[in-house]
DNA sequence: GTAGGTGCAAAGTCTTTGCAGCTTG
DNA sequence: CAAGCTGCAAAGACTTTGCACCTAC
């Protein structure tokens, strides 16, 4: 188990914030809560991950983590890259799908993830429309 | 479209190769078609995906390109990190979560991924636990 | 000639790592 | 003092980009 102020810190800010890339931990530890480097973070968010206490995602280019470790999907909206959690359970038992018997692959996990636009994006994309009309 | 040499190679390339990284592509190019650099190789796949003509994942650090624009799921073993397409479709209207509608996202895509160990995978670990039992 | 592609190499972004020093017990 | 962490900075892996050149109408 983690024991530096800086673990537990870096534990906490993925916490507080939402669904955080290690730059943005990096930012709120150092901010507010200690002096940390961010080769300690990287280090610290492994170890979180490994021992299963959180979650990793790599979304539009860079890792982002995830303190929810149920079972759940993403929405992720592709314009502002906003990850937003849904409840979802593998209702269908998909992990027992035909194929996957078939191949003999045993499944640990599964990612569901549904890519679109936000309502805010949409919002936005209606404004520019009107303002700037092809 | 593409016209030149190195972009229908390119394009050639992704649906021979199983799942290839840029680099993956960028090899076989090089060594079997034509004289190619690894940055035309990412503009070119970039233009496809942007043409809707290949999908991109990343998977274990790098994004793997896809020939198969068809829905369908990836078994994704994190021991080998191969990628297996499976079958699937989105039979239970998960777009359609109440929580997705409340929201007012609209989905674009979904993406499925089985994460585990494959077939060949459980072999090797199972013959390694007998070779060097703890 | 011009629009679009290309090779090359430099630059960028994100992540990992070697190492000496600090902390805890 | 041993084990485990840390900061720092250098190194890595992968991707993007500026630029001069080339190729096909």
């Amino acid at each position: 188990v983690s024991r530096s102020s800086q673990a537990s810190a870096i534990h906490r800010a993925v916490g507080l914030l939402d669904h955080p890339t290690a730059d943005e931990v990096f930012m709120h530890v150092r901010r507010r809560e200690a002096r940390v480097s961010i080769g300690t973070v990287y280090r610290n968010l492994d170890r979180l991950v490994a021992d299963g206490r959180l979650r990793v995602r790599q979304i539009g280019g860079q890792r982002r983590y995830d303190s929810n470790t149920a079972t759940h999907a993403h929405l992720h909206c592709t314009r502002c890259d906003r990850l937003i959690d849904i409840p979802w359970r593998d209702e269908e038992g998909v992990g027992l799908h035909p194929v996957v018997q078939e191949l003999g692959f045993r499944v640990e996990d599964q990612i569901l993830e549904l890519q679109g636009m936000c309502a805010a994006c949409q919002k936005t994309e209606a404004m520019t429309r009107e303002e700037i009309p092809e």
